[in-house]
DNA sequence: GCCAACGTTGGC
DNA sequence: GCCAACGTTGGC
């Protein structure tokens, strides 16, 4: 399994709504980076998540999950874009802020610090479970 | 609201 | 294929 990072503004798309589409997920429409919908393509169904809240906020919230994979954006008729749905898994019971992890040493490969603008991100499985359980999650 | 970083575009 | 101009992102 591969890990991710899902960049969202929250006033366009956020955390609560997320949740409320439920085990539906919702498309990750509206991407138009190249690196980021090649990160996209990469997913598999199952794969994880982290869901952070950019601009506002600036911390991981939650935890979602891959529910459909890579394909075309109904948002444009363009066919080089390409998206894939999430749901939402679970809160984290404590936010992880990008302060706090500027701060974690072993963090600092994170593309949240590195390559702060791109908006899916690849995470590693190390800075997963670093993650997790700085926001109060063992088992995820 | 500012501005640095960075991706994209388009003229040559 | 270079590079300047421009637009967007996102932390502060």
């Amino acid at each position: 399994m591969n890990y991710w990072l899902f960049k969202s503004e929250p006033f366009k798309w956020s955390w609560e709504m997320q949740k409320a589409r439920g085990e539906k997920g919702e498309e990750w429409d509206g991407v138009r980076n190249y690196q980021a919908r090649n990160n996209m393509r990469a997913m598999k169904l199952g794969d994880r998540g982290f869901f952070y809240h950019s601009n506002e906020g600036l911390e991981i919230v939650g935890i979602v999950e891959v529910c459909k994979e890579a394909h075309p954006d109904s948002t444009t008729d363009d066919p080089r874009w390409e998206c894939v749905d999430i749901k939402a898994v679970r809160d984290m019971p404590r936010p992880v802020s990008l302060k706090e992890i500027k701060a974690t040493p072993e963090l600092q490969d994170m593309s949240l610090v590195t390559s702060m603008r791109l908006s899916v991100q690849p995470v590693t499985e190390d800075e997963w479970k670093f993650v997790c359980r700085m926001g109060g999650l063992d088992d995820a």
